[in-house]
DNA sequence: CAAAATTAGTTTGATGTCAAACTATTTTTC
DNA sequence: GAAAAATAGTTTGACATCAAACTAATTTTG
């Protein structure tokens, strides 16, 4: 069963158990987190070759974009990468011991650290990157440019919409 | 900083550090995939409060809406749930554990096994789908049935292309 | 300026995922 | 029909992620 086949049958059998309730966001919600699994997949073993995981990857991508003497805290660096500092010590240490990055005190305020990447793991973040944009065009290049601008603006209002009614959460 | 400037950044000094590569395939992937987070976020909670995880859910889902009387192998549940069956054994210990699912041998095949929802199981699935339906038409809610229809089809493309990618992969 | 509140980051414990090794069973091959 | 190959599922080990508890330092309050 193909992934497209897979999701048919998933909201087939929701509408046949359960007319009551309306799938079509479930629909287009699983098809989306269907595509976004299927296209991580597709590179996660090109990173892997590099000797990094895809999650010490995004720490790295994220000293690297930041430019040639970018010194960054781990706040910083879990807000921009989405994740929970928690999830972020094991990482950073992880990354330290392997010479990819390094971690020394702030001398302005001494409950943070200054994270700065090395030559080293500057030089896997140029390697990853440039497999990552091309594994990305891959996936989309069957669509046109009016297409994927059309898709631009849909998640867009997606967004939108979810940070609505994120926000009415946090201030009820 | 709100998601879209966080993905703005991302792309915009991506670019600027090197522009010998295309980021327009990254930055459609990377709205994409923190679109799918935002929903998940969004209704991770009111799952929790039944009582279940969200992977539990998706176990309890595939056996909820297969029908009343359905039977299935957890070989049939990983492929739909889009799990290894590696990462479904521990999960099936632990609903059968809290009575969700019952597990009995297959008389016909005994390396495998019968999975069954019991009434509890089904009670909270229900409850469950309910939330759950509600949630993501809520997160589509900003679109028009216009665009719900136009961001299925772009998906459909998208799912296309990377479907066609990994059977070359596959059979090279 | 001292106490209280806040903030930055780490540690710990629970859950989730997968790959690889393994067990048990069934099917295929010769 | 016995040996080899394939299949179903579980176990184990490595990594990922978060919430909650914790440490240490800074900022705010009165």
């Amino acid at each position: 069963m193909a992934i497209s086949e897979i999701l048919d049958d998933t909201i087939g059998t929701w509408r046949r158990e359960r007319p009551d309730l309306d799938f079509d966001g479930m629909a287009l919600f699983l098809k989306m987190s269907a595509t976004v699994r299927k296209i991580i997949e597709g590179f996660k073993d090109d990173i892997h070759e590099l000797g990094i995981t895809l999650s010490e990857f995004d720490v790295l991508a994220t000293l690297r974009r930041s430019g040639p003497k970018a010194v960054l805290t781990p706040g910083h660096i879990a807000h921009v990468a989405m994740v929970k500092p928690s999830g972020l010590a094991h990482r950073l240490a992880q990354l330290e011991k392997a010479g990819l990055i390094s971690r020394t005190p702030d001398p302005e305020d001494r409950r943070s650290a200054l994270i700065r990447i090395t030559p080293a793991g500057r030089r896997i973040a140029d390697r990853a990157i440039e497999l990552l944009a091309g594994h990305k065009n891959e996936a989309f290049s069957g669509l046109t440019d009016r297409q994927r601008e059309s898709l631009d603006q849909l998640l867009d209002k997606v967004i939108e919409t979810t940070d609505a009614v994120s926000q009415s959460t946090h201030s009820a």
